[in-house]
DNA sequence: GTCTATAGATGGATAGAC
DNA sequence: GTCTATCCATCTATAGAC
């Protein structure tokens, strides 16, 4: 079983994801979470305390995907192909949760997405040994994710990118 | 000048787009469109027709919008890659002010602009004639914009996006 | 059409019992 | 560590004057 802490920033990121921050208030947070208003304010004093606490969750999970990806069998294309799916993973819902958070002109959620988008582009570039071709990737992933958290339909864009990345030759790299 | 309704939906979406939802509230609006709170409730009697409001407007900026597409003289791609940079004119405002609200499940402001793209997509098949390049490109240029639109840093993606589409043949075409 | 005043509900946060 | 009770600010919405 979780911590509460953690079955707290859960529940904060799960109404992030699925109603938007507006929704996301403490009496919300602490139903989903199974836990009294006073009891989360226990662990996180203020709002801005689950902002900040879920972000720190966020960079720690951020740096082992960026590893895992580098020593993904399948090379690194297509590994980030593979997750750009929205799997529903925590680390999933935590991007999309800093999303949110993002948008409303938060700068230290910006910056661990900016952050993130970094490394992985690191680990792109390596591969792929083009700059263009990897800026590409990940924007084709970026919008294949983003379309997914935003809900809209799009179920023939993945078919549709992984041909033209073979078309392009992204698809041939190894680790 | 623009009428009562016109500013009040104007401060909507640029409190929608530049705070969040969460900071659009009734007093932010009726402060920002230069009108009194009860002024506000004449023209929209809820929050909630503030959003419907907003949403027509949108829907008729976008119908403009594909016509333009389909018979702009660089061709559908290039116009649709130009108009991908963030101008801040009213159609972008309106279109990530839209966004806000569909992460908030709205399902009228996710088929608003699902209906846009859908539309979009039709003018891109018409011109290359090749779905997954068409799928492909309105995928690069979401991801342009998505990515300004969230704020993060991504100057160099623009000039990588265009090598990429001129390598694949998708800039030649002609309306 | 636009304003002020105010009601009623909800949000964030504190105090203190257990 | 977790709970209940409560305070105060803010939010949506109504009423009614001009």
């Amino acid at each position: 079983m979780a911590t509460t802490r953690d079955r707290i920033l859960n529940a904060f990121e799960a109404l992030l994801v699925g109603q938007g921050s507006r929704s996301a208030t403490l009496d919300a947070v602490a139903e989903e979470a199974g836990v009294s208003k006073g009891g989360l304010l226990y662990h996180f004093p203020s709002r801005d305390d689950l902002v900040v606490g879920m972000l720190d969750r966020l960079r720690d999970m951020g740096a082992k995907d960026a590893e895992k990806m580098r020593s993904a069998p399948q090379g690194a294309v297509a590994y980030y192909l593979e997750t750009s799916k929205h799997t529903g993973s925590a680390f999933d819902r935590a991007m999309i949760a800093a999303a949110r958070i993002s948008q409303e002109s938060d700068a230290r959620a910006s910056s661990a997405l900016d952050d993130l988008r970094e490394a992985w582009f690191e680990v792109l570039d390596e591969q792929l040994d083009d700059d263009e071709l990897a800026r590409t990737v990940q924007l084709l992933c970026d919008a294949l994710y983003f379309n997914e958290t935003m809900g809209l339909a799009e179920e023939a864009s993945m078919p549709a990118v992984r041909a033209i990345l073979a078309r392009l030759g992204a698809l041939d790299v190894q680790p």
